[in-house]
DNA sequence: TAGATTGTTAATCGATTAACAATC
DNA sequence: TAGATTGTTAATCGATTAACAATC
């Protein structure tokens, strides 16, 4: 519940997957939905859907359901869909370029306005709308353009010192690729390690124990 | 516990943080390390360690620790990291390309052994040692060769449709990277979906969170 | 033997599910 | 009004933490 003040991060990791959904909803026209034909959708409980859409306040009607372009709004809004941070992706090797032009940045809050790396010979590279630029501009570049979520897709050796750098030119956020636990003891400073090679084991595992019945 | 068969889930997603964190210590040269030391390294807290590790048996030695050597690799056999899984990767575009060179299948129990594409244009390309090959191909590919794992980077709307094609040639194992929640109903078929734009979603939350306070 | 640290049981905490009164 | 379905409280379940006896 909690509606003093923080959601469980549990609830919070599921909104953007509602978001999906419904999104998906409405694009087929689906005006109204209740929490058991969404949980039959979702392969969740009903229970679940009310009690996580209820941390926020009431979203529904009784003896009618959600209305789906409404609630979709909503969680958007609570996600912060809406929002334009500017973001620079750090790295342009595969993963980096990759990121950058396959992830729909500005649907999610985020406008991508610079892409960087260390490496002579991909200064200059035209990823996307963006050309890669030195990580020596860097510095210049975000006392100008203060940017504030940085994506990080470089070797996990560079990544603490990189990061420490990102945070005193005044990034708060950081979406972490590489094979490294970044965590940031300053206040105020958002990580989200993304590890796919974990990912990948996760799926080995599944992959063996399913064999070996 | 569970001594009897299945590891709960939530077991399962750390072992691969944990052979990472085991992996460094062995770099560095650690021998032994306590699951207090262990614990402070990870953020994690000393009995949640023990637990978890002994859900598969003492690795451990009473008033000595965890040898870490040892534990490394009694993980990295749990996990499968010796296994040598066939694995294909369906779409070659930025992503596919990306996931296909950077990500390290052969210490994760997976070899990759093949690229595929649909489009005319992108047939012949060079990615990392493999050539992609056209779709049309995949089902004399998978008869020759058969391999059982898929890694998904394709369109949303074509996944469902060729993941169930891919079972039929015998796959088992799916790493979906599409936007779409892929669930196959068949038996002994395992699904990891990898949603990427969740991710940046709960990103964009906490920095709105953050900003807000 | 004394000290350290595990393996394991018991206690706590949080998240999920069930139930039902409130209400559209 | 009757039926449907929410919002919300209570019950259950599972996961995490604490405690301590076992043992190296």
């Amino acid at each position: 519940m909690a509606k003093n003040g923080t959601i469980s991060s549990s609830v919070i990791k599921r909104l953007p997957r509602y978001y999906r959904f419904l999104g998906e909803l409405m694009k087929n026209g689906t005006e109204r939905i209740s929490s058991r034909e969404l949980s039959q959708l979702m392969k969740l409980t009903a229970s679940q859907i009310r009690q996580d859409l209820n941390c926020f306040g009431g979203f529904g009607q009784q003896g009618y359901g959600y209305h789906v372009r409404q609630l979709h709004e909503e969680i958007g809004k609570i996600l912060g869909v809406d929002k334009k941070y500017k973001t620079i992706v750090i790295g342009a090797g595969n993963l980096g370029r990759a990121i950058a032009t396959h992830i729909n940045f500005d649907t999610r809050g985020c406008e991508l306005i610079g892409i960087f790396d260390r490496k002579e010979e991909l200064k200059g590279l035209q990823v996307g709308k963006l050309t890669v630029t030195g990580t020596d501009e860097l510095e210049r570049f975000c006392r100008r353009h203060k940017p504030v979520v940085a994506v990080l897709c470089i070797p996990k050796s560079d990544t603490q010192e990189i990061a420490d750098k990102l945070v005193s030119l005044g990034l708060r956020s950081f979406w972490n690729f590489s094979h490294y636990d970044l965590s940031i003891d300053h206040e105020n400073i958002v990580v989200e390690n993304v590890h796919l090679g974990d990912s990948l084991l996760t799926l080995t595992y599944g992959t063996k124990t399913v064999e070996e019945q």
